[in-house]
DNA sequence: CCGCACTGGTTCAGTGAACGAACCAAATGA
DNA sequence: TCATTTGGTTCGTTCACTGAACCAGTGCGG
C-alpha cells in the first residue's frame, strides 16, 4: 500500500490530507518541486534522503495525483511535474515555511522572501501582496534568496546552487 | 530527546517547522487544541491515539513553545493551552484541511465551514473573508459542522459530539 | 481518615518504517 | 562495444509506533 500509515477513523479533511502529504519527506518533495526541482537525482541531492525511501514517496505521490512522472526533457530519464492538485498545496508549504521563519529564525538573517512577481513586494503570512493586497498565486511568486542561503555554511550540491538566484516558483530549474 | 527525527542540514525555514510539528499525529493535536480541546483524555478520545505518543507529542509541543501546561480549570489534572506561537499555526492547520476538504470531499457534504464570525461568510483558502475580504484571525473564526458531520457514521465519543455544534476558534470545548 | 475513581501518565514486547550502503538494469552516447 | 547516467531495488540494522498493562498523584464521598 502507498499509504502504510493512515488516520483511520478521523472524520476530518486535515487528516485525509496529512494521509497524503503527512508522511516524512512528502512535504519537502512538494517544496522542492513547487521551487522546480524534477530529477530523481536533484531530489536526493538536495534533500539527503535515502534513495528508497524517495523513491516511495515520489510513487505515492503519483499515485495521489499530486506528481505526474513524464518523459525527461533533456532525453534520459523521467520528470516528475506538479499537477495542478500539487500545486494547490502552495498555501501549505508557504505558511509552514513562514511560520518557521517567523520562530526559528536564522542569525544569519533571512533564508527566502516570498515576493508577487510583479510588484517585488513581499507576500504575508495569509499570501497576500503587500503592496497590492490581492491574493498571488503561485505561478505568480517569485522565491528571492536571503543571506541566511549565501553564507559558508550554505549547501554546495547543485541544486542547492541553481536555487541561490531569484527564480519564479514552478518554472523548470536549470542546474548547472 | 522530544525531537528523534530531524531533518539536519536542511537550510530551510519549512524543514525547521517540521521538525517541531512535521511527526505523524502532531498536526492533528493541534488541530484539536484549536478547537478547543484542552485536556489528555479528551485528545485522546477524539484521535485514537496511543497514550505512550500523546504523552510524547504534548510534551515536545510544550518544550517547544507552542502548548503550555497548567493547572486543570475544573481542579483536577492539566490544560494544555496554546500559545500565540501555536495560534500562529492556523494558516498551516487552515490550508491543510481546505485543500484535503477541496480534493477529498465527502459523498454526505462539507465536514466543516470556517467562517468569519462577524460575516458568518466563508473564508477562501487563503483566510479572507469572502464577505469583507479581511484576513481572518483564528480568534475571529467560527468553525461550522457540515453535513459529513452529522451522518450516522459520525463518532460518537463525547468530544466529538461537543465538536459538532458550531463553536468559535480557540475557546476551550464544553464536553458534555 | 480510608478507599475509590479520575486523570495523566510510564513500561514493555511486537511490528513496521527509515536509514545507508550495496547492487541492478535500461538507455544513451563515445 | 563499453562506460556512464539515471532511476531505481535489496537488505540488515536501527528506531519509532502500537496497544495493552501497569502505576501514581489528587479529590472526594462516606
Amino acid at each position: 500500500m502507498a499509504l502504510p500509515r493512515e488516520y483511520t477513523g478521523q472524520n476530518c479533511s486535515a487528516a485525509r490530507a496529512l494521509e497524503v502529504v503527512g508522511e516524512r519527506w512528502t512535504l519537502l518533495i512538494v517544496r522542492d518541486a513547487l521551487y522546480g526541482v524534477r530529477r530523481f537525482t536533484d531530489f536526493q541531492a538536495h534533500l539527503d534522503i535515502p534513495r528508497a525511501v524517495l523513491a516511495d514517496r515520489l510513487g505515492a505521490l503519483v499515485e495521489s495525483g499530486v506528481l505526474e512522472r513524464v518523459r525527461g526533457a533533456t532525453g534520459r530519464g523521467h520528470d516528475y511535474v506538479l499537477t495542478d492538485k500539487g500545486i494547490e498545496l502552495w498555501p501549505i508549504v508557504r505558511s509552514l515555511s513562514m511560520w518557521g521563519e517567523q520562530f526559528y529564525p536564522s542569525d544569519k538573517g533571512v533564508h527566502r522572501f516570498y515576493t508577487h512577481t510583479g510588484c517585488d513586494a513581499e507576500l504575508d503570512v495569509n499570501g497576500r501582496c503587500t503592496k497590492c493586497g490581492q491574493s498571488v498565486p503561485a505561478a505568480d511568486v517569485t522565491v528571492v534568496p536571503g543571506p541566511a542561503l549565501r553564507g559558508q555554511n550554505a549547501r554546495t550540491d547543485p541544486v542547492s546552487r541553481a536555487l541561490a538566484a531569484p527564480h519564479r516558483l514552478l518554472e523548470p530549474l536549470t542546474i548547472g
